[in-house]
DNA sequence: ACGGGAACATGATTTATATCATGTTTTTGG
DNA sequence: CCAAAAACATGATATAAATCATGTTCCCGT
């Protein structure tokens, strides 16, 4: 935990990075790619550390250029809700900037992860010039208020087995296989997925054995393959 | 129900309209309230109609000008998820707007509504001109995104009885109270407040029961009076 | 390589909440 | 104004899921 506090230590220009072209970063100008550019600092996050945390000021943006993010926000009680996972081309902690409140969830790497640093002055002032920017963001907000809608939903109504198959698939439409077509390429503890589904983390250790049982999925090392897709899907219980 | 499907009747002018200070809309100029002018058209909506439903494609936004209304989204088993309430100020129907996508929820009056239908044309002219409104739209979608954020959190980690109760401050904070200072000014039935907390209308029923029977809340007509907003406070267990 | 802690697993038990069932009250439409 | 349908209420029961408890396995640091 202690290791390697060491954030610095790699270089991306904007005008380059592969991420911005799947970012909502994708049309800007280079003059204003140029403004980012010379501002921003790049970081590199081992497994395990924090990004930002919930409770404090945003003084910027991350654009994460490799890796993999938790976004967690905290009950009361203590307990996380996973509320994103990001990976790279995602850009985190804009919410917080852009309502101008203090940062309402924690970014912790769980993965090796690169993100470049881009102050709040620069990105306010390519936001303030170039309307393009604006309505992609407007886009994105409006898209996740509902995704998070759906969210809500499915934790009002579904059942918890239900909402964990749900939760398998999500991890595969956001990080995708490995080379075997059924690997989901990543690692979360059950404890993360728990929090994901908002469930117990016994509860999700169990109905993850079940489906291993019942022949839905495998655990490969620390990562989970899918070897029956219909039967995930149909489990879930959605319209796909 | 049948009742009165007349739809029109009323008029303002969005320059003078009252409910436009407290929008997205306040900092319009002149000119561009024009547009909104000759090109809105304003309805009339009786208690229980149906102003936009989801699956449809939008057609413009809605802008609140007296009433309440209720927006739901339905899960698959078709039970209601309660996600916003508006009043006069509020706007409607343009997320599904910003993100190209289909209504995502059905809007239905509550109360009777008098609402100003923005084609998407006007709107979308006066969003590419005026960045202002771009920034209080983005402000607004944060906002509410934080808010969706924490509803999950809640709807994963607390029990019915504090989301209850909190729910009933949701309601308060929305809707305010009448002149008595304690009577929460909006009518819902039994099985709107279940869908607006996510629970069973039975559960919710006797949980409202409850809150009478130790004397936190009194039911005056339709209408919901709190009389220990301290315990109410305490039983939802948020710091307020 | 080893000890210790975290992560995983699984059983037993409790509890919150949904569901089922039935009755009463209130509202609504003809 | 009356019949029918919602809405509200409440009890009984079932059940999903949390919690408690214990043991095992897997890592990680020294």
């Amino acid at each position: 935990m202690l290791a390697d506090k060491h954030k610095g230590g790699f270089s991306e220009a904007c005008e380059t990075c592969g991420s911005r072209h799947k970012s909502i970063f994708c049309h800007l100008a280079l003059e204003e790619l140029a403004l980012f550019n010379e501002s921003k600092s790049c970081m590199s996050f081992k497994k395990g550390q924090i990004i930002f945390k919930e409770g404090g000021h945003p003084l910027g943006i991350y654009c994460v250029n490799e890796g993999k993010v938790k976004v967690s926000h905290s009950g009361q009680d203590g307990k996380d809700q996973i509320i994103h996972l990001a990976k790279n081309g995602d850009v985190l902690g804009y919410r917080a900037l852009l309502s101008s409140e203090k940062y309402n969830a924690t970014a912790v790497a769980i993965d090796d992860t690169k993100v470049c640093f881009v102050p709040k002055d620069a990105f306010f002032q390519v936001l303030k010039t170039s309307h393009g920017l604006s309505l992609e963001i407007i886009k994105l907000l409006a898209t996740e208020l509902r995704r998070a809608v759906d969210t809500i939903t499915d934790l009002a109504q579904k059942p918890v087995r239900e909402r964990t198959a749900e939760a398998l698939l999500f991890l595969k439409e956001t990080y995708g296989f490995e080379e075997d077509g059924a690997t989901i390429d990543v690692v979360l503890s059950r404890e993360d997925i728990a929090n994901l589904v908002g469930t117990a983390t016994e509860t999700a250790i169990r109905l993850l054995s079940e489906f291993k049982n019942d022949k839905i999925v495998e655990f490969v090392g620390k990562k989970i393959k899918i070897i029956d897709m219909a039967k995930l899907v149909k489990t879930a219980n959605i319209l796909y």
